[in-house]
DNA sequence: CGATTTTTTGAATCATATCAACGTACGTGG
DNA sequence: CCACGTACGTTGATATGATTCAAAAAATCG
């Protein structure tokens, strides 16, 4: 983590519950609080929300070394819209929000830490936004994979399409149109 | 400004600069590093992104009692891709980066303030990446004009269509369907 | 007032979704 | 190591929400 010493590392990870999951295991599901934030040491993760007709539609992953929860229940201990599920069998830190208040208590450059990351993920959504409002779904695609090569290829497809705000059927006819091209 | 003491507060607003503004007035352009964070105390303004078409998108409202800038340029200190413009005569606080950080080094609870802040814009930032993907232009204009009906009143329509990410025209379809009914 | 800004309306079109069916690959238990 | 089931990907036909362009109407402003 940036901006720790190797003590304050140790501190944290020892703060944190180590958690092997298994592939299609919810870490955190509506109606309930979302108990944790969770640090990927090895796997990977989806968050979704599903819509009134049934559609799932990612709002982020998470692979080694990203943090994933559903940060407005994580931040208001209120019950959770989305979930969290193990793409992979995985390997998290789960860190819980009262530990996390303590850390910070006991130490401000917890603090910052969660401000800088907090910072991130405003500005990650804000992009996320943009492109969504900007740009169409095959620029959308294309700047995924340049910007997720690793992403592109280890997920399905169905899944970074409902990432990227379309339909799984619409993602196969981009790449077999530009994909005549490597890939 | 929610967790501070009274002469907290004295002193982040005296560490702030006053400044009027004109309406049409850029106070964020791209290409020029978002010097301030923007506190309204009076007026309205939108930043938004121009895209290669040259259409313009809202990523963000502020009236009374609401933060603006280009965060991410803010934060980075490089170069804007925003631009953020009075859509009224207005009066703003201005915060400098470099007096943020003296302020968030000197005492933890601004850095908390700070924090917090983030957290709100990464969840807001969320929902409305949620709502660009999973409801239709009606439902979108629809939880809008029930979250924000003063802003709905007070600012023009096609800045609000481009909030919500449809054409001006079409938003005006909307209204004349479903606004028989009073508004 | 006249000028500018904002909203509305109509017609044509487009990007993308949906539904349905089929093809392919994979992993797991026998 | 094969066979079967489930998960994933592709393709075609059709539908639709939303955009674009153009122009007129309405509101606001100096």
């Amino acid at each position: 983590m940036p901006g720790l010493s190797t003590d304050e590392v140790v501190e944290l990870t020892a703060a944190c519950t180590l958690r092997q999951v298994k592939k299609r295991e919810l870490l955190v599901q509506p109606g309930v609080v979302a108990a944790h934030r969770l640090y990927v040491l090895q796997g990977a993760f989806q968050s979704y929300v599903v819509d009134p007709a049934g559609v799932e539609h990612t709002m982020h992953f998470a692979i080694e070394d990203w943090w994933i929860t559903d940060l407005t229940s994580y931040r208001s201990q209120l019950p959770a819209t989305m979930y969290v599920v193990a793409l992979e069998d995985s390997t998290v830190l789960q860190l819980d929000f009262a530990t996390e208040q303590r850390l910070m208590h006991g130490n401000r450059r917890y603090e910052t830490l969660f401000r800088l990351q907090a910072e991130r993920a405003a500005a990650y959504y804000q992009r996320r936004l943009t492109a969504a409002l900007t740009r169409t779904a095959e620029e959308r695609y294309e700047e995924f994979r340049t910007a997720y090569p690793a992403v592109v290829q280890r997920l399905p497809q169905y899944i970074i399409a409902s990432y990227l705000g379309m339909s799984k059927e619409f993602l196969s006819r981009l790449r077999s149109r530009s994909g005549a091209k490597k890939g």
